[in-house]
DNA sequence: CGAGAATTTGAAAGTCGTCAAACGACGTGG
DNA sequence: CCACGTCGTTTGACGACTTTCAAATTCTCG
């Protein structure tokens, strides 16, 4: 899903035209622009709670964001995370199913949903977009249903730096892929022992990407 | 999501109104009913596979089918059960990312997406009728993976108790639920033995509804 | 009624989690 | 500028839950 080489970047379905010379297919998000407001944020700070009224969408102008929810014993699951590029906040229905916190310092710009909302109505090219983000976001996830479901600790972290750099904690990587904190360092030690990758504390280099797709059994690609 | 007390039953937010006497909410799915074509097909047999072309849609008229991937080594991912009332092969982008067997016998109304999306042209109450079943169901799947990736078996069989009666193999329920089958015979021979359900080889009945949500570490319900 | 398949149960192994401690990076304050 | 405390990361030892392998039992269906 992410096409990530250096810095972290954004999906490459992503969400909203920032800065192609000409757009080919011109990015009906855009309608929103107007209604927009930008935000900055610090680290490790909360944009929304989960639970909380779904009354603003976001795209992340830089920087990155997780998404997480909270089980009562303190089970913590972290559903995705978001680069440039990306929006959130849209696929709810009426409440925000997952809390959002920034992974890093971050630019935000915030859009009224009932704008959104309106907008859709009146603007049939909106509507299908929203549902077609709808539907990307649900083959993601099913991807991950997968990937929680079937795949190995190896191959989980096979599947994640293929698509991430590292700008999160090990702990966010471990509650994203269904792990603990020291099974993922261990498994990525045992990578880099095996020269797949070259990791530092927040980067992520790889050295042998076939035979990690090999690894992460992925389908596609 | 499934109020199953003794009959596979629908979803509580069953897609097309099948026999209400009177719907307070007229179902947009309805207009598509002129289009749609019966299908009987008899147990185990596959509706379509992975990666076909999502040329149908299908609602569940009767019996209950599973939507299924596979990996390249025979791992297998039953991704959902459906029942009478639920609708399938409308939240795709061109190809089907599951394939669809029956479980049991069952009987399918089949529609041509080519109409689903043209009449979504110019009925936009179906246009958001649309979008917000591909978010039900997104969320589903997100809560699915919070059950693959956090929570232990037992939890895992005692969430799906509450969502289903037992139409399907044991196999199946393992597939679904990221275990094994002989793990899902012994949670559930555990559950049984503890008095919290009485279970029949294809039957099911709930005995301790309350401590079995407890288990379930359901936050809504 | 009999054969094959699904389910169930048992024993052993393995992967991953838990607990604990050492290490290293970073930021603050002296 | 360096010392120090804190927090995240890493590594080790051990344990447990689930899987694997195997076999017995039961059910289904021809």
């Amino acid at each position: 899903m992410h096409v990530s080489i250096q810095a972290p970047q954004a999906k490459a379905t992503r969400a909203l035209s920032t800065a192609a010379p000409a757009t080919p297919t011109p990015e009906p998000l855009d309608l929103l622009e107007q209604f927009g407001t930008t935000l900055r944020i610090g680290r490790d700070h909360e944009i929304h709670a989960e639970g909380d009224a779904a009354e603003f969408c976001y795209r992340v102008v830089s920087g990155c964001v997780r998404t997480v929810r909270l089980m009562e014993d303190g089970r913590r699951q972290v559903g995705e995370f978001l680069l440039a590029g990306d929006v959130f906040g849209l696929d709810e229905l009426d409440t925000h199913s997952f809390a959002v916190e920034t992974v890093t310092e971050t630019v935000l710009r915030r859009y009224p949903r009932r704008m959104v909302e309106a907008l859709a109505e009146s603007r049939p090219v909106l509507a299908r977009r929203l549902r077609q983000l709808a539907l990307e976001h649900l083959r993601a996830t099913q991807e991950r249903t997968l990937l929680l479901g079937r795949k190995t600790a190896t191959e989980r972290l096979a599947s994640f730096v293929l698509e991430f750099d590292l700008p999160m904690s090990r702990t966010d990587i471990a509650d994203h892929l269904g792990l603990t904190v020291e099974t993922v360092c261990r498994v990525l030690a045992a990578l880099k022992r095996e020269g797949m990758i070259q990791v530092s504390r927040t980067g992520l280099r790889l050295l042998d990407r076939s035979t990690l797709l090999d690894l992460a059994c992925e389908t596609r690609h």
